[in-house]
Order: C-alpha cells, then structure tokens, then sequence
DNA sequence: GAGTGGTCTAGACCACATC
DNA sequence: ATGTGGTCTAGACCACTCA
C-alpha cells in the first residue's frame, strides 16, 4: 500500500537509513538543514537511539549527512569545487596562495552529447554547454566544457557570463538545491586541440592532460559532466589508493 | 608510569584500539593471522563487547583488521599490487582478460636517493634498487624503478631476477611480513628516456606518463617507493573525488 | 542550563561458518 | 551444536554548543 502507515514495521538501521535517504530526496530534509535529533528520530520510528545512531552513521560515511557534536546532524551541502584546481602545479609569485579566476567563454544549449551520455546515463534530451577558462594570477591554466542536464537548470541559460559565481558546486547547491558529495576522475593524454590552445595561449598540438569528471549528488545521480583540457608538463595528479 | 600495569586503567575504544594497533606492530598479532574474539577481548581489557567492537571497527575501516562475519577477525595481509597495471588501457586479443607478465631486469645496492628520501622520509643509508619491466599479452607497456629500504628487505639482494614472483605486494606479505595496505600516486606526464624507450621499444622523447607511488604498511610506515613509465597514448587513470 | 551528539554498559537475540 | 561477528535495546553518563 502506497499511503498507509503500517502501526509497526520492523526498521533494522538499514531500512532506517533508507527512510532517511528517502527524506533527503524527498526534500523533507533539505540540503545544508539540520535534521532531527537521534532521541526524536529513534521515538518516531520506534528504535532504540542506538539504531538511529548506527542509521545516520552510514549516511554520514557515504557524505549524505555530516554530524556536528552539541549542536546538529545536517544534510551535507557538497563539496567545494576548488578540487579541480589543486592538481595543477603552477607556482605563485611569492609565497602567497592565490585563488583561482575564472571565466565562462560561452553557453548555449545544445541536443545530448554521445560521450556524455554515455557517461552520465543522462535520458534528457538536450543539455547546456558551457566554455570556461580557468586562471592563476590571470595566467590561464585550464580550459573547461562543462554539460549540465535540462531541463532542471534551465535556469542557467539565462544567464550571462559574468552572471557566474566562481565556483560552480556551491552555486548549484543554493540556487538547484543540487548538493556534489562525490565525483569520478578519469586522467588522459592527448596533444591540445586549436580551441583549447588558443584560450590558454599555447600551441595547438601542444602535450594536453584532459579530465573527465562526472560529478555526483546526494543521491548518486550524475549532475554535472565536465571535460576539463591543461598543459600537461604542468599538471600532477594526487591519488590515494587502498 | 612506564613498567607498571595499573590493576584498572580507564580504557575508551580510542586507547583500545592503540593498544590493538600495539599487538599488530609488535607481531603478536601477526599478519594475515585471526585476533581473539570480541567477547575475549572485551575480558581481556575489561570493556563491555560494544567497545571492543568500536575499536575493531575503526581498525577495519583503517585497513589494518578485515572482519569475516562468522569466522574470525584478521589482521590484513594487504592489497594484491595489482592496482597499478589496471590503469592501461590496453587491448586485448580476444574478450579473455591475460594475466600481466613482469620481468626483473636489474637489482643492485644503491645509496638513499634524494627524490626518494623526500618522498618516504625513509633513515637508511642505502636502498634496494630494482629495474622491471611490466608486459600485457607479452607487449612490455611499463618500465618500473622499484626502490626498498635496507636493511629491512636485504634478503632480496641475493634474489636472482627469476626468483622474483609475479606480484610485488604479496611477496613482500610473506617472505617479510609487510603488508601494503596503502599507497599514494603521483600521475605527471613528460617525455620518454632513452633507457625506458628502449625498454618499452618506442621512441626517445615519446610522451611519457609517470607514476609515483608510495606504498604504506599496516602501520602507515612508507615500504616501498616505485616510478614507473608508460606511454602517455595508452594511459587512462581512475579515481574517485570525495 | 538545556539540548545535541559521543561513549560505554550489559545483555538478548540473529546470521553465518565450521565441525 | 558451538563459536564467531552483526543487530538491537534501554539506559547512564560525558563533551560540546549555544542562548
């Protein structure tokens, strides 16, 4: 039965935990709130706190939710969006860190893209694409095409260039409600196509590392599909491997 | 204190878990071997079960424990060493998945390398130097530099190159009781060398890719610090963002 | 001080592996 | 059947945050 609530059902903390999951997606807890207290969650459900706690301790593993001691559990906002960035080795005048600049080219809307649709398992049928460059100490370091699903940002299209916040990720969080806990890197070689040398004032053939990213929600769903082209006798890429 | 056991020191699963590290590092739980039940343990220290288990849990999610539902908890006897090859991209013959080949090509007694020193922080004077050559379907495709510090792995500086077994990582597991639970890469690209050219039939000045990893124990002791080169064409590197 | 998550206890019962 | 780890309970007390 779909809208009856059943006086007791057996909740082990797994089936808790997709309850939980079910009211992240459902919008019933929203992304960046606190969610109710581990007492109040074990009297609704009928648990002892200890399930609760073993419940949310998972989700809290898996980046769903984040746990504050004294004050909140809270649906997790994402990730930042500098990680791109970090794997580039270019040296700063002094010894100062300077934040990255960075730039939208273009953004126009265009059908689904084989490629990534292969790799987003994205069923829409249009996407928005986007050009961007990426800049340290306004040396451009980084030329970015970035897919987004329509029509859930359509919003976007209206957008002008400058119109853009520096970081994509939190920018999805506040205005989609769309928080990145998760991405997949893939690290290439190829030579620098004319394009992409041209907007990082290089040669066209020029030794390119290019990352495909796929960016995740808390969900697990694809969010973002990003192609990302640099330099690469400039570029280092940290990994941990377990 | 330092000789005395106190008749009732307060154990949380922190300390317990430092104590269980303890009798991994001294041997007396030895690798790949089963630790005492949770329940002996918990008589054993004093705590209730629940805290045994915090602990152990800690060290599983740590890599130094594996927990086998019904059987036993053991210490890890590490990763397969596997993990580097799978990130070629090469072909093969038929759909059939080929068993990657590895050739020892040298092995000498060298002084600490600097480059290696700075990566592993490793205070002996002199390194087990190895040249090896990685092949798929018989096609060498990586070029490795294996270094190892003495005197720890002396036994294998009388190993002849075919008493070398295919995998690393296991071998180290039992002839010296080094379990590699852990590794850092370093992906950077640049161009071919004559030695690795050569050993990889391509072409000096080849775009190169290189890796260089270091590989932890079950105590996060650094054990071995290996570069290996491939062609940049054939390379796709893998990895997760959280 | 009130409310939250963190630690610990003691015990019951379940699920799995092995003999 | 026995022993292991896995789940769950009910409650005590600690540590942290904030008004």
């Amino acid at each position: 039965m779909i809208t009856a609530n059943h006086p007791k059902t057996y909740m082990g903390y797994q089936a808790l935990a997709s309850a939980f999951r079910g009211k992240v997606e459902g919008g019933e807890w929203s992304i960046g709130g606190a969610i109710p207290s581990e007492a109040s969650l074990a009297k609704e459900f009928g648990v002892a706190v200890g399930t609760t706690r073993q419940a949310i301790a998972q989700l809290a593993e898996e980046g769903m939710l984040v746990k504050r001691h004294g004050k909140s559990t809270e649906v997790s906002s994402g990730l930042n969006g500098q990680s791109m960035l970090r794997f580039f080795r270019y040296q700063l005048d002094d010894q100062r860190q300077l934040a990255p600049q960075a730039k939208v080219l273009s953004l126009k809307t265009v059908a689904l893209d084989k490629e990534v649709a292969a790799a987003t398992n994205w069923a829409c049928k249009s996407l928005l694409k986007m050009h961007r460059v990426r800049m340290i100490n306004h040396k451009p370091v980084l030329y970015e095409t970035i897919y987004l699903p329509l029509p859930k940002f359509k919003k976007l299209s209206t957008f002008k260039p400058n119109d853009f916040e520096e970081l994509l990720y939190p920018m999805y969080a506040k205005q989609f409600k769309v928080a990145v806990i998760k991405a997949t890197d893939q690290v290439g070689f190829e030579l620098m196509k004319k394009i992409e040398a041209n907007a990082l004032n290089m040669r066209e053939g020029h030794p390119a590392v290019r990352v495909r990213r796929v960016a995740y929600d808390l969900t697990g769903k694809p969010v973002e599909y990003r192609s990302s082209v640099g330099d690469a006798m400039a570029f280092q890429y940290f990994a941990e491997v377990r």
